[in-house]
RNA sequence: GGGCCCGUAGCUUAGCCCGGUUGGAGCGCCCGGCUGAUAACCGGGAGGUCGCCAGUCCAAAUCUGGCCGGGCCCA
């Protein structure tokens, strides 16, 4: 059943009621089940750290992977779609030290590992729920009640059997090396944990005194100076040349050693000018000098040193030619450092603490931190004067990834992964990996990995996977754990225990070596290490094998770059420690989402976005549809917010296509499951096989970008078809056809074809915009439970015509070209031109005027089409004759002005033709004269009211003169136009009836006679009347149509709701509901009421109908069948569960389950937390409605004394009324006379029972002053102007409504009313004319000082930009001030965002808050 | 210093792989039109050193090289 659409297309309340749907309904897993027998699919989630909030990144990483697998589902794969968390490691206990009040690990362990491990698993599962949130809300589907998170035990176990396996191959080793140290929360970090940014540093360079070399010094530059207390000594790349460098400064001469390339940066750095170059030998003849270190005075420890290489130069390779080319080594803080001393054999000498504090080891530097250390070295060696220069320089350095404290490196022990065993084998899997795009691994991901050093896994903290090493405390055997059955038998061992520490601390064996203690190494596991075992981890394996089998490798993963040396890296280190390859067989790469400025979203550089601020504003679709379509995939986002509407404005369209078929299938009640294309296709018309054509193409198309993983290119293909094919044109072209009544072969082949482009458009767009999707689904189709578990569309080649295509393509030129010309002709599209004559077209041209001349006449609005031969000359043109006086004049002599005169009154046509044969004779004076074809020549003469314009196509002419019957037609339209306008400005449904009047002069009257029955029908009016006489229509407006006057008035007439139910009676078709209605039953109650004998007094009914009608009611009315109160899906009758959603439905006959939302007053189906409708939060046992405060309106009728509430709103201002009220109990307009309406056969008494009205005390408004009303209804804002004027101000009003009905429901006589509006008529404003606006009201502002109200500022906004409509507010509020003037506008805060809201509210003077 | 990606209108971008009409769109701006799917849409207008320089070629936004700028990663 195809069901009517809402109004508008409302974001926030339809992503809601959608999901609350899919809640409701179980939709995802009724969705996963029904694919669980597809082609497996292994799609691992890269897990995002538990951060609380998810960022624009991870938005469009999931958005993407939700593309993907909607997609491969529809496709019939059995996906495995298991979101995960990574939740161990420095942040969050870095977070919950902050929250707990602690800054070091001493305050930790004080507090209890226990309870610090505890806090951090708590806040770690909190956060994940508020990320979980967000992903919802962004419309992804994934199995979120069974997310994989690292930190259960069987996550562990799976971790520690791959530690196992790499200390089985050997691959697991303890080492001291210099690393990358966090001070802060001491410990070790791993490459992927250090953060470059700029930071700035002491630059000093430092004359190491050389033994044996009176005043000569070897020149060491430094950027940390603390290391030099552990300098050992001091490197020269062999292959350099370095200078002696004769140095005279203040008198003094030295002797400095560095490299020769740089000595004038160096001298010029310490503002030495007077120097020479002594001596210049290469690094390798350095080798072995010793000197004095400069800090021996206050280091002990450097001189308790014997090794042999202490205190010289020695040579590296690794030496760069960078400042002084003489590096200081300090083999106990830098890795190259390290490395070198290892090759000396000098000791790794690293008198830091894990705090970062200096050691006793220091000497006189002991217990000063690294900062302290810095300055007092500095210091001191300026005392000695060995201080060479110093300056501050700003580099690259490296930071903790959490806490961003600097590093530094200190030499530890450490456990190791040997990764560059590994780093063959990894490398060579990268290359079988398909990367998406290819450089993403070709290039980076090998990269990284070629660079790649082994892995330190040790990490010196508590919330984490502990290392599953244990060691015996007397003879170091070693035990690695793989599997929780070896812990059995173990000491403080129970099975199930939480395996994190501090417990698993306690747990020792017996060492089966030499008996003693096994203590568990207190490490824990680097973080990194966690997710790069996911894909095994997250399917139980080792434990369970099944699983393992049956998913194992993953087909696709998808990450952003971050993840090169995350979890791409991490995973492939693994999977080669584990599986001996890639656990991955494809990886896509996104790109990143920054600020729009270009560099990465920052709260602190005010360029974050929110994503769920953005999915308030515009919804989830839309950040989706925008986030896809922008760019490929890999490339990076600079984030424009403003980007976002313009994907809405697409999703927007769709939506209206897809109401407008609603709304016209609906009233037909087109079953599209009754009729295939097929059957249809006799009735087809070109463009429909021309739609169906493009919709094939843009199948095909999708397949293969989808292929390449080009979602961007998928997104345009949609949004173009859905644009320009469907809405701009395909929708068009089948209007007319969806307007024909009754049943009609043509319409039905439109409506089936519109109906297929819409349920392949819907289901392909799914996985980008699954909620409205979903939305249009259910109205349109809804034979599945959910969108999301269709089929995706299969291609039907048959309908592929690319030659129809091309024809389109020129048709809609061709009309293009017309309506070019109209435009410079000033001729409105709804005047029709006469004819439109293609001369000379291409073949191709000619064929798709034949196929499409209907498209082209009906779009071009044209009444002739015709093609002309290159010979043939257009009959509107004139063809003048142009005798040559020298020519005639040659053979004629004296006659030849007298046979011009003669030529020129001749048919020029004719004469041409004679002339083409030969010659052409006149007579004159009894002489036959032979006119040669040169004695003449012709021109063409074009009337003003034709256009010639030559295309690509043929020349083509349109004739736009305007005939009487043009003439008549045109107004016709005119008429029908501004009565539409009307009936929609009455809120009136599509099919609903009026009556309708035109006054006019009695010419027009004559002109528009023949066009009554047309334009009775375009607009649904049941009379018209066209005449002199007065209009007393209920709504009538005056309006100037090309300078004719013509009033025109409108009664609607409310028939709809009641044709509509009789036609649900069987076989009553709207004919025979009509005659019903024209006989005086109004209701279905009245009709109900209806004997037999009424029935058959009836026109148009015969016997069976009465018969039927009786019946219809005598069982119970029902017209409809029962709907699920689950899914909304139509039920058989006595039906126990709901063959679409399976859910239980209870006994058909209950009274539906509902409740009505306190809020709103909307029917909300049970067991639903928030109201569909308005988001209300509904409580669980619903308070009794508080009394109203706003007047009640009820209608009994005497007659069956049954109570009846239909609901309508007012036309005015919008409230919710009774169908049949006479007033708005809001507003006060008065909507109909107290008599109309009402069942025959029974007497309507009227009660209105309203409580005594509330009349809010208004204010009284103070000159100079601009006021802003918050209300619902603008009726308060009326009364405060009223009241001004009554108080002696002359009054201004600005209307959305029409001023006509302003006054009826508050008389303001005398008062200007300025209507906002697109009617062009003199008292209306057009809403976009703010400048218009500006004027009119300043003047009077200046001219009258009076009180000036505004209702519809939101009208105003809606239709502008609204920084534009602040501007005026801003304008028009200085000038009341300076005039004494009064401004007042009133706003319903509902209809603008509250940041609107908030800026217009600072505007003002006072703000009047009379809502409720 | 090295690697990768990017640079087209005020903004967001298509086109670049595979050189060839006058470099297309959308947003915004100005003018006009249409409208019972329309807070939509259509037409016209203004707005471009295709980052810069050189080369290849009959022809360069497109291919090549260099430079400049931005981003990411690594040293």
């Amino acid at each position: 059943m195809i069901k009517q659409a809402e109004k508008e297309y409302d974001p926030a309340a339809l992503e809601r009621r959608i999901r609350d749907f899919w809640s409701r309904t179980k939709a995802y897993e009724k969705m996963r089940r029904s694919r669980s027998r597809g082609k497996e699919f292994y799609f691992v989630d890269g897990p995002p750290y538990t951060s609380g909030t998810i960022h624009m990144g991870q938005a469009l990483n999931k958005t993407i992977k939700d593309m993907v697998l909607r997609w491969r589902r529809m496709n019939n794969f059995n996906v495995r779609d298991q979101p995960g968390y990574d939740m161990h490691g420095l942040p969050i206990e870095v977070q919950v030290e902050k929250t707990l009040g602690i800054t070091n690990k001493k305050e930790i362990e004080e507090l209890g590992i226990e309870r610090f491990v505890n806090t951090c698993r708590e806040f770690g599962l909190d956060l994940l729920k508020k990320m979980q949130d967000q992903f919802v809300r962004l419309g992804v589907w994934m199995d979120w009640d069974h997310p994989y998170i690292t930190i259960t035990n069987e996550y562990i176990e799976s971790a520690w059997w791959t530690i196992q396996k790499a200390h089985e191959q050997g691959l697991l080793y303890e080492a001291e090396k210099s690393l990358q140290w966090c001070a802060r929360c001491e410990t070790a970090l791993a490459e992927a944990e250090v953060e470059y940014s700029d930071e700035t540093d002491p630059s000093i360079y430092v004359k190491f005194p050389l033994v044996g070399r009176p005043h000569e010094f070897i020149l060491v530059w430094t950027t940390t100076p603390w290391t030099l207390p552990a300098n050992l000594c001091v490197a020269v790349n062999p292959k350099f040349k370095y200078a002696k460098v004769r140095v005279t400064r203040a008198g003094k001469v030295e002797y400095l050693w560095l490299v020769e390339e740089n000595v004038k940066a160096v001298m010029a750095t310490a503002k030495v000018e007077q120097y020479e170059t002594a001596e210049v030998k290469s690094g390798a003849d350095l080798e072995g000098w010793r000197y004095t270190h400069p800090l021996s005075g206050k280091v002990p420890y450097q001189r308790t040193l014997q090794e042999p290489w202490v205190h010289r130069v020695a040579l590296s390779d690794t030496v760069t030619a960078e400042s002084t080319g003489c590096v200081h080594t300090a083999p106990g803080h830098g890795p190259e450092d390290f490395e070198l001393g290892q090759k000396l054999g000098l000791p790794a000498f690293s008198p830091v603490n894990e705090r970062g504090v200096f050691t006793d080891e220091a000497g006189e530097y002991g217990g000063l931190t690294t900062r302290e250390g810095t300055s007092q070295i500095i210091e001191d060696l300026a005392a000695f004067r060995l201080l060479f220069a110093q300056e501050v320089i700003t580099h690259r350095y490296g930071h903790c990834w959490r806490c961003k404290t600097p590093i530094l490196f200190r030499a530890t022990k450490q456990w190791f992964l040997k990764v560059t065993d590994l780093k063959a084998k990894m490398l060579e899997e990268i290359k079988s990996v398909k990367w998406y795009p290819d450089w993403a691994g070709e290039a980076r991901q090998y990269d990284w990995t070629l660079n790649l050093r082994d892995w330190c896994l040790s990490r010196q903290r508590y919330w984490g996977i502990p290392l599953p090493i244990w060691r015996c405390t007397n003879c170091g055997e070693l035990r690695v754990v793989g599997n929780l059955d070896e812990l059995n038998g173990a000491r403080n061992y129970t099975a199930g225990m939480d395996l994190h520490r501090p417990h698993i601390d306690e747990v020792e064996f017996d060492c089966a070596n030499c008996g003693s203690v096994m203590n568990r190494i207190k490490d824990i596991v680097d973080v990194w290490f966690d997710s790069g075992v996911s894909s095994w981890a997250q399917l139980g394996y080792p434990r369970r094998e099944d699983e393992f089998r049956r998913w194992w490798p993953m087909d696709w993963i998808v990450e952003g770059p971050d993840q090169t040396r995350g979890w791409f890296s991490s995973q492939l280190t693994a999977g080669a420690v584990a599986f001996g390859g890639s656990p991955y067989k494809s990886v896509l790469m996104h790109g990143w989402v920054n600020g729009p400025d270009g560099r990465q979203m920052h709260k602190s550089l005010g360029n974050y976005v929110d994503p769920v601020e953005t999915i308030d504003k515009f919804g989830a679709d839309a950040l989706r549809f925008f986030l896809l379509g922008v760019h490929a995939p890999w490339e990076d986002i600079n984030f424009v917010e403003d980007g976002v509407p313009s994907a809405q404005r697409t999703l927007n369209i769709l939506w209206n296509v897809h109401k407008f078929a609603a709304t016209y299938m609906s009233v037909d009640d087109f079953d599209p499951r009754a009729h295939s294309l097929d059957s249809v296709v006799t009735s087809m018309r070109p463009e429909d096989k021309w739609v169906l054509s493009r919709l094939e193409n843009m199948k095909t198309a999708f397949a293969n970008e989808m292929e390449q993983y080009n979602l961007h290119r998928t997104c345009r293909l949609l949004e173009e078809f859905v644009l320009n094919d469907l809405s701009r044109w395909y929708v068009k072209l089948v209007r007319a056809r969806t307007w024909k009544e009754g049943e009609d072969r043509e319409k039905l082949a439109a409506y089936r074809v519109l109906w297929e482009c819409l349920s392949v458009v819907t289901r392909m767009i799914a996985p980008v915009a699954p909620y409205l999707a979903e939305s249009i689904y259910q109205n349109l189709d809804g034979e599945l439970l959910t969108v999301h578990a269709a089929d995706w569309p299969h291609l039907s080649e048959q309908w592929i015509n690319n030659d129809l295509e091309k024809q389109m393509e020129v048709a809609g030129q061709i009309v293009e070209v017309v309506s070019k010309a109209r435009q410079k002709q000033q001729m409105k599209l709804r005047w029709p031109v006469r004819k439109i004559a293609v001369r000379a077209p291409t073949d191709a041209a000619a064929k798709a005027l034949v196929t499409f001349r209907d498209v082209v006449l009906s779009q071009a609005n044209a009444k002739d089409l015709v093609l002309l031969n290159p010979q043939q000359e257009f009959d509107g043109i004139e063809l003048k004759i142009r005798p040559d006086p020298a020519a005639i004049g040659k053979v004629y002599k004296q006659w030849w002005s007298k046979i011009s005169t003669m030529l020129e009154t001749r048919s020029a046509v004719e004469v041409k033709r004679a002339l083409d044969k030969g010659d052409f004779k006149i007579g004159i004076e009894g002489q036959v004269i032979k006119i040669e074809p040169h004695m003449v020549s012709f021109e063409k003469k074009i009337p003003d009211t034709l256009a010639v314009v030559s295309s690509p196509h043929g020349e083509i002419f349109v004739d736009m003169k305007i005939t009487p019957e043009i003439q008549a037609e045109g107004y016709a339209r005119e008429v029908i136009r501004r009565i539409q306008q009307m009936r929609k400005e009455s809120d009136l449904a599509v099919e609903d009836y009026v009556r309708a009047a035109v006054r006019v002069r009695k010419e027009f009257a004559k002109l528009l006679e023949p066009w009554k029955p047309f334009i009775a029908a375009e607009t649904r009016s049941r009379s018209l009347v066209i005449g002199e006489g007065a209009v007393t229509e209920e709504y009538s407006v005056e309006w100037n149509v090309e300078g004719e006057t013509f009033t025109i008035g409108i009664t609607p007439l409310h028939m709809a709701d009641a044709l509509r139910e009789f036609a649900k009676i069987p076989h009553i078709s709207e004919r025979k509901a009509m005659a019903l209605y024209d006989a005086g039953y109004k209701t279905v109650a009245a009709l109900e009421q209806a004997t037999k004998d009424d029935l058959a007094r009836v026109e148009g009914l015969d016997a069976s109908d009465v018969r039927r009608i009786r019946e219809h009611f005598e069982a119970g009315g029902r017209g409809e069948p029962g709907l699920c109160p689950v899914c909304e899906a139509e039920l058989p009758e006595r039906a126990r569960t709901c063959p679409r959603c399976g859910e239980p439905v209870g006994a058909p006959d209950l009274a539906p389950p509902t409740t009505d939302c306190p809020e709103c007053g909307q029917p909300v189906p049970a067991g639903v937390v928030d109201c569909p409708a308005c988001g209300h939060r509904l409580v669980e046992d619903p308070q009794p409605a508080a009394p109203e405060e706003s007047p009640s309106v009820r209608i009994s009728f005497s007659g069956s004394g049954s109570e009846r509430v239909a609901e309508t709103t007012c036309p005015f201002c919008d409230a919710p009324i009774h169908a049949d009220a006479v007033t708005c109990p809001s507003c006060g307009t008065v909507l109909r006379l107290a008599a109309a309406g009402g069942a025959p056969g029974s007497t309507l008494r009227v009660e209105i029972h309203e409580e005594p009205k509330v009349t809010p005390v208004l204010p009284e408004l103070r000159p100079s002053s601009t006021y802003l009303v918050k209300e619902e209804a603008s009726a308060s804002g009326y009364q405060l102007l009223i009241q001004t004027i009554a108080a002696g101000r002359k009054g201004f009003c600005v209307s959305r409504a029409f001023p006509e009905k302003i006054r009826e429901a508050h008389g303001l006589e005398g008062v200007p009313i300025l209507w906002l509006s697109n009617v062009g008529k003199e008292e209306a404003v057009r809403p976009k004319d703010l400048e218009k606006l500006s004027a009119s009201l300043g003047q009077f502002i200046a001219a009258e000082k009076g009180a000036v109200f505004i209702d519809g500022i939101d009208y105003l906004i809606t239709n502008n930009n609204f920084l534009t409509v602040l501007r005026l507010v801003q304008s028009l509020r200085d000038q009341v001030a300076m005039n004494g003037a009064v401004l007042l506008f009133s706003v319903n805060p509902s209809t603008l965002d509250e940041h609107q809201l908030r800026l217009l509210e600072r505007e003002v003077d006072e703000v009047l808050d009379l809502r409720g």
